[in-house]
DNA sequence: CGATCGTATGTTGCATGCATCGAAAGGGTC
DNA sequence: GACCCTTTCGATGCATGCAACATACGATCG
């Protein structure tokens, strides 16, 4: 379900066609492109059927995003964070998601909070039943509402331009879960819900930056030991 | 001391000279240039001596990072947060220091570390002699320098973007502080301080939130009415 | 006198051309 | 065979020109 962190693939059917940045984001954040590669300018020009004067200011946009890298004068090439970073990242996810959760406790009722409930109920059923692909999605689709309800427009900017950079996607793709995580996943997005319900932004914030930080684990150190290939670079 | 939030102010003599984009951004934070005022490509070519392609690279990249609006077709405009966007970027900032914190007490010596100790050594004078022009300083000083010595280059980019956005400066201007505020505040940059040399994370962060959420109400909710205008947008 | 439409102007959006620089290939020498 | 210099090629960096659009102003008409 969830091919990107890209929100312009989520919005109304008859929104406004997306930008030159949107498309080109997507492109990278789906891993159409691997990480690497040589983004020519021409080339893109040529794909999107524009001159190189947008793309160029495209890619200088990605650039600041920490996407791409533009070494002057050589060439474009799609950025990949290096372990490092990869930590780093996980540890502003963490705080980020609890203080969605914090605020989305004090915040109260509200439409997200009714999606979050069904999410959290859907979950538990393909958690239980062992779809690791259903819950999978499901499980962006609870961090993505609980960012989205927290009702802070700059929080949400930064979360996705975060995941963006994570890849989120690539790397769960790339992750073997371990059997039983699902359930406890399941059950600690249970009691996040239930905290929330129970305006207790304290623990609801506590209990997310728990969670978070278990999931992060589980991705970082999975339990086989191909992750030995990620520690090449500083 | 602090003029701005733009590191490239503050690195080494020689270092290589800053870009167009670090340039431009730094008349917009300094406050050179007035909120709401319109930023014709053509003039910033002429004032920067580069043809209107390069300007407008950097502009589309300051609109990304929230500086700038540009309306298409119409113009450029310096972006000012309205309120409900100065506390969102608030709340941000209170888990970003709080994060900075916790990770700086679980660093355990470094050069920060000492450099925060003689500002805080230095502040505590200041701060009961009622220098405030030089206690303000050295506030901008211990949060820059505790971010910095959390050692997380994605959390620093992030909090540098925050503080762009918030053109913290020009709040801080706009505000006549509480004369015993300094006081109070110079304690708790003592406790903190305390907290991270005594390696207790959860302690540094919990009192860092309430730090910075304690000076963002100094900040919002001045003894003077004085904020009224700042109410005038949505 | 007021409203409306046409025009004038200033702005951005983009395509194109040339200069410049890096990196890789080729040839020569030791 | 290894190393270095030269050359070539391809890429980016930027200046410029033209088209398109939004806004403001003024003339015209009711």
């Amino acid at each position: 379900m969830h091919a990107t962190y890209d929100r312009a693939m989520q919005t109304t059917p008859d929104s406004p066609p997306p930008t030159l940045l949107e498309r080109l984001r997507a492109k990278i954040t789906s891993g159409e492109l691997e990480p690497g590669n040589p983004l020519s300018e021409v080339s893109l020009a040529q794909e999107f059927d524009v001159s190189r004067t947008p793309i160029r200011e495209v890619l200088k946009q990605l650039q600041l995003e920490g996407l791409i890298e533009i070494r002057p004068k050589v060439g474009t090439f799609i950025r990949e964070p290096n372990r490092r970073e990869i930590v780093e990242l996980f540890q502003l996810k963490e705080v980020l998601e609890g203080l969605a959760a914090a605020l989305m406790a004090r915040r109260g009722p509200c439409p997200e909070l009714d999606q979050l409930e069904d999410i959290v109920a859907a979950s538990e059923v393909s958690s239980k039943a062992g779809d690791t692909d259903t819950y999978a999605s499901q499980v962006q689709d609870f961090h993505q509402t609980l960012v989205d309800g927290a009702d802070n427009t700059k929080l949400v900017e930064q979360y996705d331009r975060l995941m963006n950079q994570l890849a989120y996607f690539r790397l769960v793709r790339k992750t073997l879960k371990h059997p039983g995580r699902a359930v406890d996943s399941s059950r600690e997005h249970r009691q996040i819900l239930t905290m929330i319900q129970d305006k207790d932004p304290f623990g609801a914030e506590t209990t997310m930056r728990a969670h978070v930080f278990a999931s992060t684990q589980e991705l970082l150190v999975p339990p086989t030991q191909t992750t030995l290939s990620l520690d090449r670079d500083s």
